[in-house]
DNA sequence: CATGAATGAGATTTCATTCAT
DNA sequence: TATGAATGAAATCTCATTCAT
């Protein structure tokens, strides 16, 4: 079945595009046009792909979140990985990460006025709120520590402590490289002792 | 003799009510004639007090920025304030403050890709630093301790975690209720030892 | 009866504003805004003293004419004038001039579509003609000589040259200077043998 | 496969349909619709051959020239065509040229107040002198007498004398038929001598 | 499958005109 | 009389979507 390959690799393709186009000129200013001469295609070749342009956005938005999942696997599955190895790979430090937290970033306003996009973001913040507990959980194993009773709310407050960073760091690049962003998350996890 | 209209009035009456419909609707669905329905007016009055849509927006930015500051200040004013007490105001705990703060985020990726946005979001920043690093100044005085030698980064970590606050808080309004937003930001700075 | 006096002063004060907004502008420029502002006055006052902003238009049209044909006369009553002096009235040899025939140029177009624009031109023209005639018919007698029997014709040539050099120095005016479109209304007249 | 069209086809249509309605109805009153309407497709369609509406009247104004040009060329390759033959092309003596006079002289008022349309009239205009200028010097290589030394200026007083006669022959059609024209055109040259 | 021309709804902006004061 | 705020019609431009080829 090549067409089936076919038809997924233009899928990613398109995304791959949508993501780069969001990224530079944000999300109101992508053009279906813009998406598509990224891509070397036309309109007409990516509606032939998704239904329509929300669905080509919503599937950049995915492909963001991919890209950053997939480098908290990657370090996850390393047996000699920190916690903070994990979390730090959510912070804008590298070209691909900050594409990607760009995009996220720009679908997070339209996430809270549009229910579709809610719900996503919703799920992928649960997808990361596990993602991080149970690494927690596996930190305080390793330490030989018994884990909070809160620990939820302490995940919570990581996440709200890396989202920060990130919101600072996409702000004003040149103010935040790699080791100052690094520098203070690991401050934070210091104090709480991780 | 002229009809006599309060021209400042006027701008803050339009002002006030694109802050409701970007709250409500998002920046992207805001429609010059959303606005001019909420504040009762058509689209023609809004452009005789402001020189175009852009103009309009950034005075509900202005606005959504002011709204804070001014609590920050009102409590800052208050003899017996806590530095808690003036970094809580950011936190979208009241109705008129999840108003502010969605406006916040609804301009935040926008500043991201528009250089005009980006400089008064910078700008912006830069009087909440110095507002956080003044009362964080005072109240190591009240302690009777020395300020760290890198209050800067300090602030900056509270701030990442009061804006990582509000951006679940916004998200997840039902899962974040005013109590849940003070524990987890009076954890944080007792983790300071503030 | 001070009021009419006003009235009249008044509208000769919007028409010499509106005169210079349109040379200055153009016709297609030329809000009422402008004109009130250059009057010193508001677009209500304006509508005081004309129905309309045609109204004001036409007005301004009229005094442009009014200029050219004001000075022809002057010329005409003094004794000693060659039919030369009168038709050089025409160019835009001084700024007021140039004033006069830009705004005359503006209304040229128009009224190649709106009736009552050509109208009022083609009465104007008349006007223009006979002048010219009567003029041309003194010269003949001047130095009697008897006219032509094709003196409309003779006429209409005079007027085709007048009109292509203010179209020409209009356009070009560095390149022609007084001096220069005298010199070619002059060569015009000779080759006539006036 | 996509719908085969001939983008240069298709602008020329729509300058063409230009042409038509400015000539109809003048540049103030001429409306994208209308254009497109006359093209016979949507103002939609226009904005994808042309950048904006300027774009398209500065098409229209153009194909005006052209087609006089064109009519210039075609005479001035025959063998044994006289100067008058040239000059004459220029005015408004048929529908076609009439038409395109009027688009010159629509586009000419503006050209007073806008750089850009003026700097295409110059141009225009110095195109037209030196076209005249070159039949100029070969009428007189053909009579074999010396050309005059102030060419240029009998090249302008042409210039002045067909224009006014264009001016005229267009705000009063009726009083000025093909032979009217020809005939003080003609007696025009004949004082020069030509 | 792919193209890209064409559509047409929708949004902003401009301004002459009106009218309450 | 005069003001200038407000209206609202009109026009341009944008762009997602459709569809003939």
């Amino acid at each position: 079945m090549p067409k089936i390959v076919n038809h997924k690799k233009r899928r990613t393709t398109i995304a791959q595009a949508a993501v780069e186009v969001i990224a530079e000129q944000g999300l109101e200013s992508t053009k279906l046009l813009d998406i598509a001469g990224f891509a070397g295609m036309t309109t007409g070749a990516i509606t032939h792909y998704f239904s329509d342009k929300d669905a080509v956005l919503m599937a950049a938005l995915e492909m963001a979140y991919d890209m950053m999942f997939a480098n908290m696997d990657q370090v996850s599955s390393a047996s000699d990985h920190t916690f903070y190895d994990i979390v730090v790979q959510a912070l804008p430090i590298t070209q691909e990460s900050r594409t990607a937290m760009t995009v996220w970033m720009a679908f997070y306003s339209r996430s809270l006025v549009e229910p579709e996009v809610s719900c996503h973001q919703i799920a992928t913040h649960a997808r990361w709120h596990s993602k991080v507990k149970l690494e927690l959980v596996r930190h305080y194993q390793r330490v030989e520590m018994s884990a909070p009773e809160d620990i939820d709310d302490v995940c919570e407050g990581i996440t709200a402590q890396v989202n920060g960073l990130i919101i600072r760091s996409l702000t004003e690049e040149a103010d935040w490289p790699e080791t100052r962003q690094r520098k203070l998350l690991k401050t934070y996890l210091t104090l709480l002792g991780i």
